[in-house]
Order: C-alpha cells, then sequence, then structure tokens
RNA sequence: GGGCGCGUGGCCCAGCUGGAUAAGGCGGCGGCUUCCUAAGCCGCAGAUCGCGGGUUCAAAUCCUGCCGCGCUCGCCA
C-alpha cells in the first residue's frame, strides 16, 4: 500500500538508523503486505537485524514499533503501530486513506491507472501465419497480447499493438500453391480420403474455407514431390522479393487475414499497424545485416557456403549450437528477418515486448545474441505454454483443433441461455446483447486468469466456466453499482451532484468493516496494475479485480445506497468510484462492462 | 542424450526478486432473500506445496540430485 508506505517511511527510516541499523534502505525495501488482516496494512520483517542488533527480532520489533508510534499515530495516515513476533505492523488510517483516493478516482477517472512515468511501447502478438482460422491454441497469444496492449494503456503508456505478417515462405506458399493448382472437388476428395472433410463450421469465412486448401496441400505434398517442387518455387521467388509472387501470396492469405481479424475483432483485439515480412527484403535492411554479421567474431561459413554464428559460448547447449542466418544460396531465413525487423522495431518505439509461445525460446535466444552481435538492444519478450486437447496438441495442418469461432458460438450462447433464464423484461436482442458481452469476456478470462508459462488443457467446460472466479462475476459486481446508480436517478436524484458534495465534505467517518476493506482494496488499484504488467503476470491484475469484486460484493451486502428513499451519499460516493474501478479494470483485461445483465 | 519450462487439497488454479496461520474457485456438506440484481453472501470438511539432500534465523519460493509432463536441439516458420 503506497499511501501508507510514503507516510511511514522517514519515520521508520530515522528509528533503524538511530537503533544501529547500517542500511535502513535496503530494511525498508522488504515493506511487505501482511498475508492477514489482523496483522496491519504493512509489515517490516525485523529478522535480518538481529545478529548485528545482537537482540532478538521480536524484541527490535517492539522497539521500533515503541520508537516510531507516538510520532506515526499523531501525524495523518496512520493510525497504529504494533509489533508481533518479529514484525512491526503498521495500520492504515481508513477514513485518511479515502480522502487520498477518492477524489482523484472521481475527478480524473482516466488515469487511474496511473503510478509511474509513460513510456511509448510497441508490442508485437499474434502474428499467426494466415493460413486458416484461429484455433484456441493461437489465440492464447491474441488474448495474451492484447491484455498487455490494454493493462499498458491503462496504466498510461503509449502503445501500438503490431501484427507482424507472415507474407512470404513455406506456409503461406502452400496455400497459394493450393489455391492455384486445387478446386473443392479436388479438396474435398483429398481430405475425405484422411476423413479429414468435415463440412466448415463457418462456412461464409474465407479463413475457413481456405485452410481446406492449406490442409489438402500439406496431404498432397507429403505423397507427390512435384508438389514440394511447385512449393519451393514459389517461395524461393517471394525471398528473392519477386513482386509477382508476392502478389499471388497476398491475394491467397489476405482474406484468411480478413477472416482471421474478424475474429479477434469480435473479442475486442485489434491492432495499429501490420508490417509484412517481405518488407525487410525489399529496402534491403536484411542484406545489410547478413554483411555486418559476416563481421562478427561468432561468424562461421558452413561448406556449402551457408552462414552461421557459432553460439557454443554464448550459452547456447544442445546438439547444435550454431544460429544459421543465410542458406548456401544466399537466401536469409525467417529469423534473419526478424533480426531487421527488431532493428526497425526500435526505430518506432523506446520498449519493445514480444508475445511468443514457448516453441520459440530457442530461436527468440540465438535473435537476442545475434542482436547483441549487432549492438541493438534486445526487445521484452513474454512466453506462454501450449493450450492441449486431451487427444494432444492443436494442428491446423493436421485439423486436430478447436476453432476460436466455434468456442465463441458456443460461449455466448450458453451465456445468452443463461440471461434468458434470469431476466424476463429485456427483448431478444437486449439478452443477445449481454450473451455476446459475457461469452467473449468469460473466454477471454479463462485464457487470462493462468500463469503465461503454465500449459492450459482444454476442456469446455473450463474453457466456458462462468463461475465464481469468470468474467462475469466482476460484469455482475459492476451491473450491480451501476444498477444503483441507475435507480437513484430514476428517483430524481442527481447521482453527480450527490457525489461531488460527499466527495467535498470529506466526511469518512464510522466506515463499516466491509467498506473499509473496500476502500483498501481501491486504494491498491494502480500498484496492482503496475506489478502485474512489471512481473509480465496478466493473472495478478485479474485476480486484483476478483478480489475487488468480491470486497465490492461484501459492502453491497450491509451497506445500502438506498434506505426507504433517502440515498445514503457516503455509500453511494463508494459504490461509484468502485464502478469507476470496476470498468477500467475490465476495459484494462478485455473484458466488456456491461452495465445491465 | 543436451538445454529450457512446469509439477501446490478429489479437480482447476494463485502465491515463486525467501518472511507470520499456503489464497481463491469447482465439486461435497450446511446456512442467508418482506430490503438497491442470489451470476450474490456466510460457514464446514479437504494440502506432509512431486520425492531426497543443501543454504538460511526463516524455504512452496533459492541451490542440487532424482522422478513425471511439456517445449526444443532444421541452411523450416
Amino acid at each position: 500500500m503506497r499511501q501508507l508506505s510514503e507516510v511511514i517511511r522517514g519515520t521508520v527510516w530515522d528509528a533503524l538508523t538511530e537503533m544501529g541499523d547500517e542500511n535502513p534502505d535496503g530494511t525498508l525495501a522488504n515493506l511487505t503486505a501482511p498475508p492477514h488482516a489482523n496483522q496491519g496494512d504493512l509489515a517490516l520483517p525485523c529478522f535480518a537485524l538481529a545478529k548485528a542488533m545482537k537482540k532478538s527480532p521480536q524484541d527490535i520489533a517492539a522497539d521500533l514499533a515503541q520508537r516510531v508510534a507516538t510520532v506515526l499515530t499523531s501525524i495523518d495516515g496512520c493510525s497504529e503501530v504494533g509489533s508481533d513476533g518479529g514484525f512491526c505492523n503498521f495500520y492504515v488510517d481508513v477514513e485518511w486513506l479515502a480522502t487520498q483516493i477518492m477524489a482523484d478516482t472521481l475527478n480524473h477517472p482516466e488515469s487511474v491507472g496511473y503510478f509511474r512515468p509513460p513510456s511509448s511501447l510497441l508490442i508485437e502478438h499474434t502474428s499467426a501465419n494466415p493460413n486458416g482460422p484461429f484455433h484456441v491454441g493461437r489465440s492464447r497469444n491474441a488474448i495474451l497480447g492484447d491484455t498487455f496492449v490494454r493493462m499498458h494503456r491503462l496504466a498510461g503508456d503509449d502503445v501500438r499493438a503490431e501484427y507482424y505478417v507472415d507474407d512470404m515462405g513455406k506456409q503461406v506458399g502452400i496455400l497459394a500453391w493450393a489455391l492455384a493448382n486445387l478446386n473443392d472437388e479436388k479438396v474435398s476428395e483429398i481430405l475425405a480420403a484422411e476423413d479429414m472433410d468435415e463440412a466448415p463450421s463457418h462456412p461464409y469465412k474465407e479463413d475457413h474455407q481456405r485452410v481446406r486448401y492449406y490442409q489438402a496441400a500439406n496431404l498432397l505434398k507429403a505423397v507427390d514431390p512435384e508438389v514440394e517442387l511447385g512449393v519451393t518455387k514459389l517461395v524461393q521467388a517471394s525471398e528473392e522479393a519477386d513482386a509477382e509472387v508476392l502478389a499471388i501470396f497476398e491475394s491467397a492469405y489476405q482474406p484468411v487475414l480478413d477472416g482471421m481479424l474478424e475474429t479477434l475483432d469480435r473479442l475486442g483485439i485489434g491492432f495499429d499497424s501490420f508490417t509484412k515480412e517481405s518488407r525487410f527484403i525489399v529496402d534491403g535492411s536484411v542484406e545489410v545485416i547478413m554483411d555486418t554479421l559476416g563481421k562478427s567474431e561468432l561468424h562461421g561459413t558452413a561448406e556449402n557456403g551457408a552462414h552461421y554464428l557459432e553460439l557454443e559460448n554464448r550459452g547456447v547447449q544442445g546438439k547444435s549450437t550454431k544460429f544459421f542466418y543465410q542458406r548456401g544460396d544466399g537466401s536469409s531465413l525467417y529469423a534473419t528477418r526478424d533480426i531487421a525487423y527488431h532493428q526497425w522495431k526500435w526505430t518506432e518505439a523506446q520498449r519493445l515486448m514480444n508475445i511468443l509461445g514457448e516453441d520459440h525460446r530457442l530461436q527468440s535466444k540465438q535473435v537476442g545474441i545475434a542482436l547483441d552481435e549487432l549492438d541493438i538492444r534486445n526487445p521484452e519478450v513474454v512466453f506462454y505454454a501450449f493450450t492441449k486437447l486431451p487427444d494432444g496438441k492443436m494442428s491446423t495442418r493436421r485439423g486436430n483443433v478447436v476453432y476460436m469461432d466455434d468456442l465463441l458460438d458456443e460461449a455466448c450462447a450458453r451465456a445468452t441461455a443463461i440471461v434468458e433464464e434470469m431476466r424476463d423484461d429485456l427483448s431478444a436482442e437486449e439478452l443477445a446483447a449481454i450473451g455476446e458481452a459475457v461469452g467473449l469476456s468469460a473466454v477471454r478470462y479463462n485464457i487470462i486468469r493462468v500463469s503465461p508459462e503454465k500449459g492450459i488443457n482444454f476442456r469446455w467446460e473450463d474453457a466456458l466456466s462462468f463461475d465464481s472466479d469468470s468474467a462475469p462475476f466482476i460484469m455482475y459486481s459492476h451491473a450491480r453499482a451501476c444498477s444503483i446508480s441507475r435507480k437513484i436517478t430514476a428517483q430524481g436524484h442527481d447521482v453527480e451532484s450527490l457525489v461531488a458534495n460527499e466527495v467535498a465534505s470529506g466526511n469518512w467517518a464510522n466506515l463499516s468493516d466491509s467498506a473499509s476493506t473496500l476502500v483498501k482494496r481501491i486504494a491498491t488499484f494502480s500498484e496492482a496494475l503496475d506489478s502485474s504488467i512489471i512481473s509480465q503476470r496478466p493473472n495478478l491484475f485479474c485476480s486484483y479485480l476478483l478480489s475487488l469484486a468480491t470486497e465490492y460484493n461484501r459492502f453491497y451486502r450491509d451497506n445500502h445506497v438506498l434506505v426507504e428513499g433517502e440515498v445514503n451519499s457516503q455509500n453511494l460516493l463508494l459504490s461509484e468510484v468502485a464502478r469507476i474501478l470496476l470498468s477500467a479494470g475490465c476495459s484494462g483485461m478485455g473484458i466488456i462492462a456491461i452495465e445491465s445483465m
């Protein structure tokens, strides 16, 4: 709790120094939030001081508490100091805390997440090969990436969301070849032979149509060397930036990409810019990079003239420690273009962030070392583990997938059915709108709530969960707050002026326990967001938001805003501030904060 | 085989830059609606934090050895 920390810091620092602590800053760095409410709001462990002070941690904590208690409790912010078992415990004055945070939140709702100076950053995420619809495995990247984009924006950063379009190379080559050489009948025939000829669930989306061509071409390629030859010819031309071939590729993948983006758009995921991989061939930067890497002391040449960096002494171990960046025929590789891409990205932002699947760990490390060699800073990278189906890894090529479009349809249909059961006052359109918001939000939340480095075993019932640890729970709390505000307005009151007057009065006396707990939870909004961003774990902010919703529900239970037609302005103000933060938090998580559900 | 990641109640999962009684949810059991949305709230039961060593005043957290799962070790992307 930073508000309390700022208040006690100086006094505690002085006392520690008087007591003989040589490094009070180091000691103060251990200030933590205690695990239990009866242990205060901040606690300082005194164990490390025991040796130097030749006293027990218990005595040190008690001594420290006694030294600072009088001063701290006489100034604003700290209501009590105590010690227990080697910890010095500090208790915040909740009335004071409320005056510190409520007006700001109310008057500047757009900056509730600000905690430190903003920076500009470019977040590259998703960047999936445009060869078929999103499946739930691939979409973890998009949902994670977009959540980072949203959290950073909430924290005040200037964020650019970027999609790196793989517009050349094998995957697109196969798709282009298939579209040029196959037709619907042929595709059906090939897929049927492998029992993969299922009717597309979304036949009017090009990504669902064309993925069948992609799958068929892959099957054909395995048995017909002519196919491999045809694809290779195309791929080679694309890597030489052959304008005609690149145009063919584009017309092959663009409709697929559009279909994919439509899915993401439904999830509230959008991009500010698209950068094509071929750009770095065309502008010659890849060529320059290959030349420069040739001068590295790590550089080596293979028998057929291929170039690599030897990374054995740079922490890369395994069967091969060589990082090839140029083929024997002089052409570049994907990773080489990625290096050029990073060089360019640094001209666009102060910070770079990449969201990558765990299968890219080695590649990312290799690119990182190459960037070091070129004196180019490394990006921040977030890796996430795969989503597996009960019968194995998802694969577009093999058709072993759950498509995001299908999951979203199902989620929204189920949500709509639930709303329909609970509400009889809404039109079909209103029900569908709520169901859509609930379904999409739930799917996002269920992916975000687990730590990125942990694998997800896909189960329909988990992905579609609307339980207490879910987006609908948070949305429900928000809708409750909206409902209260709505009801008060309907009774002829002016919520805005009621709330403004209450803030001005600054009266926070006699808060109930649940109201106090809510105030404290509200106070840590921006630091919870910040630490979630810093530790690169969106699930932490997820948990915070869940606890904010929980505290709001408890507050709601025993602090009524409307009592027999009379408005309790203090409770109204608390409810309104919670509503603002719930809404802001939802926007940071990609949860749609609807006003009624 | 080498490297990297993961392993927490029956199930899912938080906590991992070391700190107090390991936090939630699902499922199970039991309560709370004359009162602002019960998609809510309250309570009970359930965990030797994969196993063994080590470091430390203190280990789920750090180190190490095993075991299990995943990813990876292409002049593919």
